[in-house]
DNA sequence: CTGAAAGCGCTTACAG
DNA sequence: CTGAAAGCGCTTACAG
């Protein structure tokens, strides 16, 4: 089915030179003289060859190819967050093999096996909590890697980038305590976001505001559905909440749809706050008061990390946690009195 | 960097063979005594064996691995329609090397540059409009691929799939037209969707309806925002109109939100149309009543042209358009009297 | 500065 | 059924 391709000796046939020197040019090695590398040169314009990256490859063991491995690209954070990746890694000259994980460890191993024997020169993996298994496979292979983590621990002795989570839950509680709100509900991603939960009850215990358990809701899904269902069941059961914090904001974009199912108005009758500032909460309506973890500062931090162990061949572990910020929008307001 | 890695040669010496031995094992070739095979196969996972597959590329010309090539993954349609091709690819035993255009032709031919030089064995494309110029490339060096077209005209000779953009607008308008709606504005991605226009003027034709051009805006981006300002252009210059056909979901939710900021009820005072069915529009609020795109079958016939062609070497052009399906949701109902 | 040789890890005919 | 040889398209020392 394929057509003929043109190779390093054609050109080399045609330049009248032999294929290392070809090589040369195309490496830009200083060894050519100038007039040899005009001829060889044309004779690779005249062509229209390129080279064959498989073989070089093979030949270099690099293959400036980085896998990313994500749980999934549906969820607006991890898509935003691949495409701010391959944005940093392509302009180092890196093509991106994209993983996804569907959460099933079974599944990333095999991805990652798969990958492994591909000789990708590195990989970035957004942690959702499971791959910490999955990097002694990665060490033992000498696979250089760096983890975008969640909040869930990570692997001592590796490259990690993450978000300050107890502070993100932190800033949002301590944005509606601040705001008067005494009677609080939380939706949350449990445990995968427990870490957010604790700041956030950091927060409210200065101010000597507990949250009952019964005011907590785990969700059943990561979704817009998640958070619809268990904001009405929170709301119902508990009419006198006036503000939810939710884990994060498609959980919050859920419970904004349950408050519209109930006739609560947000803000007037309902705050809602969260966290992540993917692009849907500055959209929704209201606008989503949320604390914004910058994930393009985290994807040119992570590609930046990997780019330099893969240059210098040296592996230097540590974690650098980036800071949350809130951004006040329209979804909070001090409770009303009725 | 890398550790050592076992190579079949290692195999081969484990097992007393030689490597063509080995190779023969992995590869299935009946020609194996099975006594030969038991000790070959017993070294390969003593030794925790896997081949190169990039060696196995150069050596057979198959990388098993097929591009996608997509605008971008930030846009749900894209997201979720990568999974699904993903999911169809993998099961063939095919990885993905996935490439974003951002709607960009010369950043989509070096990107197709790219995957040609990494031989990859094929291609899938959603097409963004702009594809279609980059088709002699790709039959230009031989590589069979697959369009997943958009509604503008696609080259003759490719084996394309597509969904009838016409009948989808013709639906929608003609679900609006049932209701009694005769005030109809348009918020379109034009030139884009000129064609579901087409059939969405078509329905309201019959109806003897026709919407005059300043009813009709065409959006800056594509997005939610894009849709959110079209929408309340129009509707502030027209606030007559009873109803509003998107020629997309995500423009959709724009108009839902401007008819929130305009103080229109859905479907009270106004009611919404829209073209894909991406997840987010049942999930809206109300959930919006459009036509349905099945990208999962889509993506199953993509896929499957693809293999067929990569495993019978033969291309088969020709073009399979799919039916839409209306959704009746909850942002349509019959104009209200007043 | 250029060319002959060996090698990356696999596979594919082709003898024995 | 097994082994010796050549080749996929590149690169990397190493002579000249």
């Amino acid at each position: 089915m394929r057509v003929t391709v043109v190779t390093i000796k054609d050109v080399a046939h045609r330049a009248g030179v032999t294929k290392q020197t070809v090589s040369n040019v195309i490496n830009k090695r200083p060894v050519v003289s100038p007039d040899t590398r005009k001829r060889v040169e044309r004779a690779i314009a005249d062509l229209g060859y390129t080279p064959n990256l498989l073989a070089r490859g093979l030949a270099t063991g690099q293959t400036m190819m980085v896998g990313l491995v994500v749980p999934n690209i549906t969820n607006p954070f991890y898509a935003e967050l691949v495409e701010d990746l391959e944005r940093s890694l392509e302009t180092e000259g890196y093509s991106i093999a994209l993983c996804t994980t569907y959460g099933d460890p079974v599944r990333a191993r095999r991805q990652l096996e798969i990958l492994r024997r591909r000789y990708i020169d590195g990989l970035i993996l957004a942690d959702d909590g499971s791959i910490g298994r999955h990097v002694d496979l990665l060490t033992e292979v000498g696979l250089p890697f760096v983890l975008c983590a969640s909040e869930t621990e990570y692997p001592s002795g590796a490259t990690v980038v993450t978000f300050d989570h107890g502070r993100a839950g932190y800033l949002a509680a301590q944005h509606l305590r601040d705001l008067g709100h005494r009677e609080v509900a939380v939706v949350g991603d449990i445990p995968a976001h427990e870490v957010r939960l604790e700041g956030a009850h950091r927060a409210l215990a200065e101010a000597s505001i507990t949250v009952a358990p019964s005011r907590i809701r785990a969700t059943r899904v990561s979704s817009r559905l998640g958070g619809f269902e268990a904001a009405m069941s929170v709301l119902t059961e508990h009419p006198e909440v006036t503000a939810v914090m939710a884990s994060h904001d498609l959980l919050a974009l859920g419970v904004l749809q349950a408050a519209a199912e109930l006739g609560r108005t947000v803000p007037g009758s309902l705050s809602i706050v969260s966290v992540d500032d993917i692009a849907a909460a500055s959209q929704a309506n209201p606008p989503l008061t949320t604390v914004a973890f910058a994930k393009q500062r985290m994807a040119r931090k992570s590609a930046g990390f990997l780019v330099r162990a893969l240059k210098s061949g040296q592996h230097r572990p540590g974690v650098t946690s980036l800071s949350p910020e809130l951004v006040v929008r329209e979804s909070t307001a001090p409770p009303s009195r009725n």
